[in-house]
DNA sequence: GTCTATAGTGGGATAGAC
DNA sequence: GTCTATCCCACTATAGAC
């Protein structure tokens, strides 16, 4: 079957490399030319696939944040029944995610921030196709983390859940960070300062 | 004497034209006609003052830090001595920061995160001119945070640093979010969190 | 039919000359 | 201050290969 090729269709072969290039050099910064020529796509099949350069970076970002679903998903699959380490698992689901993950990712694959967050930056066009999928991310992120922390039984779930986005949120910004400057500073256990929030909530 | 002329002189006017259009914008969305229409200047002005855009979006980004560190530092001389009030005041000056404060900002002035972290997203070079402001904020917050926390007799002052530092991060973050989805979700108590991660830390 | 190779066009932006 | 040059980049068109 056709399906089973050892190289991946030219559309992935697009995908991967806009992936690569967009979040780790960013998006205006990363000419066209740069993900043909890593892909090893000619001009043409791009257009064929996308709506041109805003539609590669739409279906970029729509890809990723599916990954991130997936990652999160399985992380709760794999975290057991305690409301608590449900809520925490954010953190796991970090860890596993391809590239932010510990392992051996060259240096300058990691410590890029939130991709969203940082796409959120470079696009302020509410019309641009892009859009709509940053909303996606943080609309995902609040329900999800909205669901979670109720059934912490918190007196006020959604200032739980605030708490635990803004945590989320400072562990990725903490990588852009040590990346800058390299010069190590500690890392703060987020699982454990999460679980910390969640218990303080639950008074 | 010409130095209290009403208007601006054109380099000054050139640096809050591209202080307002390269931190809402984006820097590389925002072209350098947009800036020099903002301010009322001619091209030849801006390339008599900059060494090109770059020299530009350094020099921009070197005025807002000078502006942050200084609104940082009012901010520490009101709050009194109390070292729990001097680790936490950050998120006062966050407050007063023009542009990040409560005052009647338009709308798309405010959440669009921290000036530094978006452009270490959109500037990967090293060389880029820009590159060492970038590095001058993170060192600024490592070394004032971790005095601050070093003064509050904490155990290990650089995590608590580390800490606070995640918690401003995610309160910018927070403020894009917010910018997003528009439909508010209850903005954490920052200060407040902040002295009980402080007070976590002086066992 | 999907993809490649190559060449080329138009527009916008940086930069500089007059 | 206007006006112009130069360059880069997104995009397209054509023709051919697997």
């Amino acid at each position: 079957m056709g399906t089973s090729d050892a190289r991946p269709a030219a559309r992935d072969r697009l995908l991967d490399a806009a992936d690569d290039l967009f979040h780790t050099q960013g998006i205006a910064a990363t000419g066209v030319d740069a993900v043909l020529r890593l892909a090893g796509v000619a001009p043409a099949t791009l257009y064929a696939h996308f709506a041109g350069k805003d539609g590669l970076v739409a279906a970029y970002l729509e890809r990723r944040l599916e990954r991130w679903r997936s990652t999160w998903d399985e992380a709760l699959d794999a975290c057991g029944e305690d409301p608590v380490a449900r809520a925490t698992c954010i953190f796991d689901a970090l860890e596993r995610f391809p590239g932010e993950d510990g392992s051996g990712a060259p240096p300058p694959s990691r410590g890029h921030g939130c991709a969203f967050l940082g796409a959120a930056v470079e696009i302020t066009d509410v019309d641009h196709p892009a859009h709509r999928v940053l909303v996606a991310d943080t609309a995902l992120l609040h329900e999800r983390l909205g669901r979670l922390a109720d059934e912490t039984g918190a007196a006020r779930p959604e200032a739980l859940a605030a708490e635990l986005l803004a945590l989320y949120d400072g562990a990725l910004a903490a990588r852009v960070r040590s990346r800058l400057v390299d010069r190590g500073w500690p890392t703060p256990p987020w699982r454990e300062l999460a679980a910390t929030t969640v218990e303080r909530h639950r008074t």
